[in-house]
DNA sequence: GCCCAGGGGGCTC
DNA sequence: GAGCCCCATGGG
């Protein structure tokens, strides 16, 4: 499962996405990601930025920080109903706002509420346990791993899989736990470099490669040889 | 109006 | 297991 790109030449895959990284780095600095105060935001913006723009999560985080309900036992009480109102700038709120109270009735039920403590499960037991709340998915698990935890956890998004085909990287076709290997296999086993790294991911996604029609005039990426 | 956004689940065949 | 469809708001 390895498409040695000939745009970047035959450098080993791990130099090259380092390359990339750095290329990245330079470009857009420290992403300082996630963007929140507390590992229950994290959480909670994980579950809402679902295939939503960031700017409308943010919309919806500040109405629940308004209303001073951003806490796993004021949301637990809070009605679903006002959760929805809060909640409907980041859209689907009807299915949201049920996986934020299961999420949520998991973090006390297992853990107390006690989000240090969920995390003292280890990465791949306690990434089961989530993937079993209807409503997590697999890039929802692992940005909370990854963003709220520091667990050592690659996460992949459509634009990982967009830019890296485009690259030559993949074929586009692998599932999620492929690609997501094909990053671990090839990068060093840090968490900071895994946090950083799908940040810059994201944010050369929102301002370069967007769409189907990439519009990619100043990419940093065309130091490599991409023709994206 | 159109396309797209830091996905996921359920259904069909 | 690969296709579809649905969810729903907001910015460009």
């Amino acid at each position: 499962m390895i498409y040695l790109t000939e745009k970047i030449g035959e450098e080993k895959i791990t130099n090259q996405l380092l390359k990339i990284y750095s290329l990245l780095f330079e470009k857009y600095k420290d992403q300082h990601w996630w963007p929140a105060d507390t590992k229950f935001e994290v959480i909670v913006g994980a579950v809402l930025t679902q295939f939503i723009s960031w700017r409308n999560v943010v919309k919806a985080i500040d109405n629940i920080k308004e209303r001073n309900l951003l806490d796993v036992y004021k949301m637990h009480e809070c009605d679903i109903e006002l959760i929805k109102e809060m909640i409907r700038p980041a859209g689907f709120f009807n299915r949201k706002s049920v996986v934020l109270k299961s999420v949520i009735a998991f973090l006390i039920e297992e853990y107390d509420g006690d989000i240090d403590k969920m995390f003292y499960t280890s990465l791949e037991v306690l990434r089961e346990k989530l993937l079993m709340v209807k409503g997590i998915g697999p890039e929802t698990a692992d940005s909370i791993l990854l963003y709220a935890g520091s667990k050592r956890i690659f996460v992949v998004d459509a634009y990982t899989i967009r830019i890296f085909t485009r690259l030559g990287f993949l074929k586009g076709d692998e599932k999620y736990h492929q690609v997501q290997q094909f990053f671990m296999n090839n990068l060093p086993t840090e968490v900071d470099l895994y946090n950083q790294y799908h940040a810059l991911i994201v944010k050369l996604g929102s301002e370069c490669c967007y769409g189907k029609k990439p519009k990619c005039d100043n990419c940093v990426l065309k130091d490599l040889g991409c023709t994206l």
